[in-house]
DNA sequence: TCATAAACGATAGTATTACTACTATATTTA
DNA sequence: TAAATATAGTAGTAATACTATCGTTTATGA
């Protein structure tokens, strides 16, 4: 996986010009992850990603319609390739229980490495996704954005880990409940670490999201 | 609890003008849960309850600095209220785990009858706070909000619950994690349940939700 | 009952946000 | 080398999120 260099497309209905097709795109991508991850998606806007990208705001426009879209965008790279991640890590392991084991591993953790094969900074994009992705599907307009595709790549990897749980469990009749609750979860646990402890039990282990999201699920079937 | 009148006191750093304290303030509260309910929290704005309450957007700003402040206000009233009813429904009970089922069967539950004790409409406002009540932490200034105390019903819940779990099961590492996961996913299956159904495993059943988390609780103590 | 404060209405104004439109120029590429 | 394509640059609009000021009514308590 590391030194693989995998090219990740997004759905042409995501976009209004396709930002991985010119250099300004690039820019606009790696430079807005930067400014959500810095200052939050309330606080950014695209005047502000203007001046840090050196270009007028009304070229922003010509690749994405709105911050929303732009966001909506970044999310589905990053659900796309988590998906890459995880067929990787579980191909050729024969137990799907420890299949699952390593997809939990990948699906709670913020991610630390950055490997670097492209113009986005993994590292910053897996914590505006933990601290800011559910703004992508709580607004007025989910269904429209639905109806676009704007969560396929999260619905596809729900459903391969559902598939993983019906392995375990074949008669088990909540699996992507199980795995949306765990992947929403985590998310929250780790902003409640961060904001409000009172709503955790976080000692100074490192791993106690994932191990408690692991023990949950693995109770469970 | 029916014929029980309450009065729900609200910490007086949630808000600058106590809107229980006078007319206009009470429909300033009825008609923006009314307004949020209908429009969703981003389309809200102070001129449209303007609008709404016949009243100047700037005698609104008199009891809230913003309607982010609302938002906080009505969370608090309803967690507050919420503990009211967890009390009630709760006390005189023995056993630890039947308290546990009528308390998941309260939290993971919209409300559905206005006990109509007050000038708020606890359906409507039960709505809000399965889809809306996210964003009051999800915020750049959460810290900030956190030290007013603008979470601390939310918090008090979540620690009633987590010290039954401790009474049903004292060695357990993760009361609060438990509890704060199924209090926001039953929001969340909610709300995919209404827009993203693919992320959930709901039939007809109109329990469902409340049933995954019980079998999630139960199982895991 | 008279002074005073509280409550509210009414109007105006500002900075920022979220766009849209249009023109000019530089760079590919066919 | 003409025609696309990509980007820069400028301007302007409607809505939002406030802030400020002033006048009138209503309540209250000394």
């Amino acid at each position: 996986m590391k030194d693989l260099h995998i090219p990740i497309e997004i759905d042409s209905e995501l976009y209004t010009k396709n930002p991985d097709s010119s250099e300004l795109g690039k820019k606009i991508i790696s430079n807005s992850i930067e400014l959500i991850y810095e200052l939050g998606f309330e606080q950014f806007t695209f005047k502000k990603l203007g001046l840090k990208t050196n270009s007028p705001e009304s070229s922003i426009y010509r690749y994405f319609n709105n911050k929303h879209r732009l966001l909506i965008y970044l999310t589905s790279w990053y659900w796309t390739w988590m998906e890459y991640k995880l067929v990787f890590a579980t191909t050729n392991i024969e137990s799907p229980s420890e299949r699952l084991h390593i997809t939990l591993d990948l699906l709670t953790k913020p991610v630390l490495i950055d490997n670097d094969f492209s113009y986005v900074n993994e590292i910053l994009l897996s914590g505006i996704i933990f601290s800011e992705s559910i703004k992508t599907y709580h607004t007025k307009n989910v269904d429209e954005a639905n109806s676009k595709g704007s969560y396929t790549a999260y619905k596809t990897v729900v459903n391969r880990v559902a598939q993983i749980i019906l392995e375990i469990k074949p008669s088990f009749p909540y699996p992507h409940m199980l795995i949306s609750t765990v992947i929403e979860g985590a998310h929250h646990q780790k902003y409640f670490s961060e904001h409000l402890p009172e709503l955790t039990d976080l000692a100074e282990d490192r791993n106690a999201i994932t191990n408690f999201y692991k023990e949950l699920v693995f109770n469970f079937l």
